[in-house]
DNA sequence: CTTAGTGCAAAAGCTTTGCATTTAC
DNA sequence: GTAAATGCAAAGCTTTTGCACTAAG
């Protein structure tokens, strides 16, 4: 354990909700200014490995989260403010169910992430 | 209506299902050897742009599809052989009715794509 | 002829890797 | 003291862009 996973970590714990590889940087370096994006990389991955973290692909970026075995869930992510929300996975129960027993397909729940169009973002009309 | 343009038309026209771009492009090259990436993108996103085909993200690379309004259909892709099999979008009805309802949240159905397991790829037990 | 498309090369953006040096234990 | 982690630099991969040249209509 060194200073610079404890960062990481403590960045990713500070926040509610997701982060970008780059903004962990960016707060990381605040405290160590010579630490480099490898690090964070390599630490997220490690912190992802032990499960410690989660990590979400949002728009094509990574972006990772304190795992909560107890507070499991999914995002919809808006396509116009990027704004992102969390979803029961209790909302794709029963769909993951059908694709289990119609298909033989296991859907991985927690890699399951929706895009549209938020409340706010609605065109008008 | 260029050589170029039809020929990559052709190349996705011709497959049932998805491609990727540099899938597109090795097969395209067989008729047009000096064809560049570069024109494979941009005439894809060109039939993209005029509904011809559809872009779906796999596995963080752009595939394409000819569009084909009668069949929308989403994917289900395997994390281990990587396979994809269709599915109508009528099994994501519901949950999406549940989620304009009661969040305002509107998806956006042509891209929701399920990753997890398929039937030939279950573990053993 | 004039606009649009192409090939080539280079760059952008995110993520990963190699390697010598430094650090943790 | 030894194995592991870091910083730095470079590369990898997919996708995009600039630009001079070519070809289409």
């Amino acid at each position: 354990m060194t200073p610079q996973r404890l960062s990481v970590l403590d960045i990713v714990a500070a926040r509610t909700g997701h982060i970008g590889a780059d903004e962990v940087w960016n707060l990381a370096k605040e405290q160590h200014p010579y630490v480099d994006l490898a690090t964070i990389y390599r630490t997220l991955q490690l912190l992802k490995r032990v499960g410690v973290v989660t990590e979400v692909i949002i728009g094509n970026k990574l972006h990772f989260e304190l795992a909560d075995q107890h507070n499991r869930h999914n995002h919809m992510v808006c396509s116009t403010c990027d704004g992102v929300q969390t979803l029961s996975p209790d909302y794709l129960a029963e769909f993951s169910q059908r694709l289990e027993q119609e298909f033989g397909f296991t859907p991985d729940l927690d890699n399951i992430t929706i895009g549209g169009l938020c409340s706010s973002c609605q065109p008008p009309g």
